[in-house]
DNA sequence: GGATCGATCGGCT
DNA sequence: GCCGATCGATCCG
């Protein structure tokens, strides 16, 4: 059986950790059965002066999650009907994730789509809230440690993306300072089909 | 206590 | 491309 990634591999800088998730998977335990999926786009958020960050104006109850331990979720509640979620990174204390935008379904695709509307493969999972219903992720993971075995959502060893596969641009939908408008912080494989937006 | 708006999605024009 | 859905967190008074 695969690894599950553990929490050394998310207590490092936030940009490496997120441009090292691309080609790994999600995986999610539900009912026996094993739904994955492998990880093409990705954002990292980072600190409090993030003016993009959920946690821009400090710790709230929502964005608590965001610092605690390395290795575990930041799943939020937004636009009154989506969940999106993001895997925390760096060191407790200091409120940095990487948002886990698009999926390439790998297992579990027949469940997916009964969660989804009966969508084609390629629209399963491609965007962060999309993933989620995908997946059955919502706030019961707000806080999860997916680094230790009886948690029903983690992430696996798989084989990575080479650089002259991964694109990184500006992150999709945010909102602040010119700064966090052009950092390229989202990071994506090329040519993949299930890209959000 | 009330108003505003969001790290989105899907349907419609 | 645009707009409505839908609700909780946050901010302002």
């Amino acid at each position: 059986m695969m690894a599950r990634l553990g929490r050394d591999f998310f207590a490092r800088d936030t940009l490496t950790v997120a441009r090292e998730l691309l080609g790994r998977r999600l995986v999610r335990l539900l009912d026996g059965e094993r739904l994955s999926g492998r990880i093409v786009e990705v954002e990292a958020y980072v600190g409090e002066e993030d003016q993009a960050c959920h946690a821009r104006s400090g710790r709230t109850e929502r964005n608590a999650s965001m610092y605690g331990p390395p290795g575990c979720a930041y799943v939020y509640f937004v636009y009154g009907m989506h969940y999106c979620l993001n895997v925390v990174t760096e060191r407790e204390g200091l409120p940095a994730a990487v948002l886990v935008r698009a999926l390439e379904p790998l297992e579990g695709v027949e469940a997916m789509q009964a969660r989804r509307g009966g969508r084609a493969d390629v629209e399963l999972a491609s965007g962060p809230a999309r993933l989620c219903q995908a997946l059955a992720i919502d706030r019961q993971f707000d806080g999860a440690d997916l680094c230790v075995p009886d948690v029903d959502l983690f992430i696996e060893r798989a084989a990575g993306v080479p650089d002259g596969a991964v694109v990184a641009g500006p992150r999709i939908g945010v909102r602040g300072d010119e700064a966090a408008l052009v950092a390229p912080w989202r990071f994506y494989v090329r040519d993949s089909r299930c890209l959000s937006r």
